[in-house]
DNA sequence: ATTCGTTCGTGACTGAAGTCACAAGACCGG
DNA sequence: CCGGTCTTGTGACTTCAGTCACGAACGAAT
């Protein structure tokens, strides 16, 4: 039978899978072989505690050596592959505006082998245009565009009003896996992966823990003048 | 005493109130003064469970009311102020690239009271220029502007080998919360926040469940053809 | 070959987050 | 005023993630 361990990796574990690919590749260019590298030290470069990278890789499988550590070339290709990065993926983003754009541009998802390879949008002043020599087609030709070059990922950034139709389209034309930058909860059948980045969420998050430690220091600080007060008249 | 029940508020938790705060103005907006909501409907608009929103909501106090509730304005207020959102935090942007501009002009900051003011950089050929009424500064000035212009939070747009020391700047000038969008791991002291938001891998966390749906397929798919083939042997 | 130092892999524990289910309270209609 | 119908707030339980600590395995050195 085709072996199929396959233990089940958890979500949080398949989250920090991306960090330690890019620690182990950092290593891997800047020291050309180094051949071995200790749970601590790639903890160390990830941010997270040793034990936890252990159990983490252990979910790959046993790739360590104990007393030597994890040999780095070996270990960045069974993370390469579970990850699913050792091939490309022909992606598409909805939506070119200036989010868009930059997503359209950036590096970190070449690198990666994601394949910006179709843009789309709506807009009658910008479909027609060309981006990053990628024409920007009209999302009506979305279908066609997926059946003829296998596109399998699918960018939203869109306005929010827009996102859940955009899905919708997306899922009408088989594609499984969606990356949703709108600001907007949108839903997909249950064989549909999203994912969704906030980039406003995020500081909001920020913005509450500061607001929190001032709130903290003005009431200290309140209270400091209160007991002087009381003080001064007892 | 200045009351401070202030139970903790975990951290999932902080992590949802933005989604309500949306779901909340877009009710708001659209139907005016709807009055009143009750957790099964924000729970359907915010994509959780309705235990979950109530639970959320309790932490920060018990704004609702059994049979009917809660008051969509009221609980609107109670959210933007525990999330700190009643005042504006204004926002340093450091790396002007496709990602720092798209950023900058990101209407979701600003429509959250998030003032992107000032924008830095240290590439001769983009310092000096200006970007939607903003002049792009030399890193240098930053210390200048932070105080001068009471910067609180810091964006790091820059690519991710220049992330940790502008990481070490922004904490330098007594910035205390910062937002990552360069793909490294970046250490702060303890009472700094920092958040990260990682464009590609969340990209890379869909193509891991993508090609496992596709590997468990193909596995599937041999089983059945060798199955085909003894049977007709047999 | 044996000992020693190192580092992995993992079972046992701790703690946080999510879910369930129900009592307590609010409104309504008669 | 009272029973019926809602919906909240929350204690009890379940599940998942994180941490600790230690045995097992490996390499090196004598």
């Amino acid at each position: 039978m085709t072996d199929m361990p396959e233990r089940q990796i958890p979500e949080a574990t398949v989250a920090r899978l991306p960090v330690y690919l890019r620690a182990l590749l950092d290593v891997a260019e800047r020291s050309g072989d180094e051949g071995t590298m200790s749970s601590e030290e790639l903890a160390r470069l990830a941010g997270v505690n040793a034990a936890k990278v252990r159990k983490d890789l252990s979910y790959l499988g046993s790739y360590g050596t104990r007393g030597v550590g994890y040999d780095v070339k070996h270990l960045l290709y069974q993370i390469t592959r579970d990850l699913g990065l050792t091939q490309d993926w022909p992606t598409a983003i909805v939506g070119v505006g200036n989010l868009g754009k930059a997503l359209a541009s950036y590096k970190g998802f070449s690198e990666r082998g994601f394949r910006i390879q179709a843009l789309f949008d709506v807009a009658e002043d910008i479909v027609g245009t060309e981006f990053g020599s990628l024409p920007v087609r009209h999302l009506d030709e979305l279908k066609e565009a997926v059946v003829n070059e296998s596109l399998c990922i699918g960018i939203i950034a869109t306005p929010p009003a827009s996102a859940q139709e955009v899905a919708e389209r997306l899922v009408d034309c088989g594609i499984k896996s969606i990356l949703n930058f709108a600001p907007a909860v949108v839903n997909v059948p249950p064989d549909v992966q999203i994912r969704k980045v906030d980039l406003s969420i995020e500081l909001q998050i920020l913005s509450f823990y500061q607001q929190r430690t001032q709130a903290v220091a003005t009431a200290r600080e309140a209270n400091r003048r209160l007991a002087a007060r009381s003080e001064g008249g007892a």
